[in-house]
RNA sequence: GGCGGGGUGGCCGAGUGGUUAGGCAGAGGUCUGCAAAACCUCUCACAGCGGUUCAAUUCCGCUCCCCGCCUCCA
C-alpha cells in the first residue's frame, strides 16, 4: 500500500520497519465531551489504513491514544482552566468519571460507523512518568530549559523544526499573529511547554522534578507512541489541524530525545465541513453519530458517504448527500441478499478477477476509495459477472469497506404464513384480473414494511430495508 | 502577516491537455393491468480575464471568492 506522506509531500510505499507488523499510531479523542462526525472521519482514516494493509495480508498493530489531561489548557498562564476540569464542574463528576463516560461514548459511536477497535487505547493520565522521563532526557541533551517550575522546549536546538508544516522558525518570526500574548519566560516565541507548573486550586497535577505540575500539550503522543510501538514506527495519523503545532512539536520532542527519525509516514486527514465551515464546537455546527441514527439514517451510510471523497480532501457534509448514500447502501444490501441465493463459482471468472484487481489497486493507491467505489458500482451493474460472483467479491471487499453489505443477506428473511397467504391471494386475484383486490393486498403488504415486486413467477416480497 | 488547501452540471463529489467518472435526485423509455424492481437514454459541468498550444476544465499569469492551520480543535 502506498500513502501520501505529509513530511516528504509525496506518495510512499509502506515498508514496515519490523517486516512482520506495521505499527501505526493515531491521535485519538479528547474525552471531556462527545465527539462529532468530523472527528469520526479522522478516526476512520486509521481504521481504513489498517483494513487496507490487512487486505494485502500485512499484520498491523494500531494504537490510538485517549487524551484525558494535558493539551486542553491555556498556554501562558494557569488562569485558563483545563477543559477536563471545566467538565468536572459542569457535570459534578470526578475527572476519572468524565474520562470514562466520554471514552465509552466515543467507542460506542466509533462502533456505529464501522471503526474496528484499535489494539490499545492508552490514556495520557496513565503515562505521566514516561512523559517526565522524556522531558528529563531533553533537558540533559540541551533541548529544553526550566523556568520556575515550567519546562520549555528550545526550538532553536532543533534545526529541522518546521519540516512537517512549513512553519520554519524564520516564517514563524515573520508572520506573527497579532492577538497572541507573548510568554516572557520563553526564549523564542515558538518554544513550547513540555511541563507546566500547577497553579493554585488545580485538580489534575502530578509531582515532578520541577515541582507539582502537569504535562504540556504534545508530550503525551511522544511518550505513548514510543512506549507502545517503539522508537521507530511506520505510520502516524491525525487530522490536518494536528500538523501544526502538535505534530511538528512531537517530531521535535521524539527526535530530540532519541536522536533519530521516529515516524516513517505522517498521514493527515482533511476536514469535514458543514455549510462551508469546519465542523467544530465553536461553530455550533457539530453533529454526533447518534444524530444520524435519530434522522433515520444508518450510521454506516455516513461511512459510505466519506468514501466519495479522498481522505485528504475537505468534505462538505450535507443531509441530502447523506440521504443519497443511505439509499444506495440499502439498495446494495438488498441486491446482496438476492445474489446470496445464487451459486458461487469456485474459481472466479476472468471478469470477476479483473474487478477484484482494480478494486485492490485502488485501495493500495493511497486509499483511493472514490476510485474503489467506481469499481464497486460498475461491478454491481455489470452484466458480465454473475450474481453469485458479485456476492463473493463484495463480501470480500467489505473487509476493507466495513459497510456490512451482507446484513440483509445474513438476516435470511423468511416470509411468515400470513405473508405467504396474502401473496397467494394476490396472485389469485391477479389471475382473475381482479386488480382492485390485488392492489388492496399489495397495499397491505407494503404497510407491513415489505417491498412488492411482480416477477414471471408471480408476486415476490422482501423487506424494504 | 506567515504556511497550506480549494472553487466541476439540482446535490455530493472523482478526474483529465483532445475520448461518458461515479452516486443521489429529476425527466423520458423498455417491461408491467397499474406500480415496484431491473435495465436503457437524457439535460451542451468545469469561478472570471488573459496567455501558451493544432487543442485547456486540465499548463502559466492575474483577478475575484471560499476554507484550514498559526490559540483548544480530528
Amino acid at each position: 500500500m502506498r500513502l501520501y506522506n505529509s513530511l516528504s509531500r509525496q506518495v510512499e510505499e509502506v515498508k514496515p520497519v519490523d517486516e512482520r507488523t506495521v505499527k501505526m499510531y493515531s491521535c485519538g479523542p479528547t474525552v471531556y465531551r462527545y465527539i462529532h462526525i468530523g472527528n469520526m472521519r479522522s478516526f476512520m482514516l486509521g481504521d481504513l489504513i489498517r483494513r487496507g494493509l490487512r487486505f494485502e495480508g500485512q499484520d498491523v498493530r494500531w494504537i490510538m491514544n485517549i487524551t484525558d489531561v494535558g493539551h486542553m489548557t491555556d498556554e501562558v498562564t494557569d488562569t485558563g482552566r483545563d477543559k477536563m476540569e471545566l467538565a468536572v464542574d459542569d457535570e459534578g463528576l470526578t475527572p476519572q468519571q468524565i474520562g470514562q463516560k466520554y471514552t465509552d461514548a466515543f467507542l460506542a459511536d466509533a462502533d456505529l460507523v464501522g471503526i474496528e477497535r484499535a489494539d490499545l487505547y492508552p490514556r495520557a493520565s496513565d503515562h505521566v512518568p514516561e512523559m517526565i522521563e522524556i522531558i528529563q532526557k531533553l533537558l540533559e541533551k540541551g533541548h529544553a530549559y526550566e523556568v520556575d517550575g515550567t519546562v520549555y522546549y528550545d526550538v532553536t536546538t532543533f534545526p529541522q523544526y518546521g519540516k512537517l508544516s512549513g512553519n520554519t522558525l524564520d516564517a514563524l518570526r515573520a508572520g506573527h499573529r497579532q492577538d497572541t500574548v507573548a510568554d516572557p519566560n520563553k526564549r523564542h516565541p515558538a518554544d513550547f511547554a513540555l511541563w507546566k507548573k500547577a497553579g493554585p486550586g488545580r485538580l489534575l497535577k502530578w509531582p515532578s522534578p520541577w515541582g507539582d505540575g502537569y504535562p504540556g500539550w504534545h508530550i503525551e503522543c511522544s511518550a505513548m507512541s514510543m512506549k507502545h510501538i517503539g522508537e521507530r514506527f511506520d505510520i502516524h495519523t491525525g487530522g490536518n489541524d494536528n500538523k501544526f503545532p502538535h505534530h511538528e512539536d512531537e517530531i521535535a520532542q521524539s527526535e530530540g530525545a532519541t536522536g533519530q527519525q521516529v515516524v516513517s509516514i505522517w498521514v493527515h486527514g482533511g476536514f469535514l465541513q458543514m455549510g462551508g465551515q469546519k465542523m467544530a464546537k465553536s461553530a455550533q455546527n457539530i453533529r454526533r453519530v447518534t444524530d444520524l441514527r435519530d434522522q433515520g439514517v444508518d450510521p454506516l451510510a455516513y461511512r459510505l458517504l466519506c468514501f466519495a471523497t479522498r481522505y485528504r480532501s475537505e468534505m462538505d457534509f450535507n443531509w441530502d448527500a447523506l440521504q443519497g448514500a443511505n439509499e444506495r447502501l440499502t439498495s446494495i444490501r438488498k441486491r446482496m441478499a438476492d445474489w446470496s441465493k445464487e451459486p458461487r463459482p469456485e474459481p472466479l471468472s476472468e471478469g470477476a478477477q479483473g474487478f477484484d484487481r482494480r478494486f485492490r489497486d485502488a485501495v493500495a493507491d493511497d486509499l483511493d476509495l472514490p476510485q474503489a467505489m467506481v469499481v464497486l458500482n460498475e461491478l454491481v451493474s455489470s452484466p458480465a459477472v454473475s450474481g453469485g460472483e458479485k456476492y463473493a467479491l463484495l463480501s470480500l471487499w467489505d473487509a476493507v469497506l466495513g459497510l456490512d453489505l451482507m446484513r440483509l443477506a445474513r438476516e435470511a428473511w423468511e416470509p411468515s404464513e400470513e405473508i405467504n397467504d396474502l401473496v397467494r391471494q394476490r396472485d389469485e386475484a391477479r389471475s382473475r384480473k381482479d386488480y382492485a383486490a390485488s392492489d388492496a393486498i399489495r397495499r397491505r403488504l407494503i404497510d407491513m414494511g415489505l417491498e412488492v415486486m411482480d416477477t414471471a413467477k408471480g408476486t415476490r416480497v422482501r423487506p424494504s430495508g
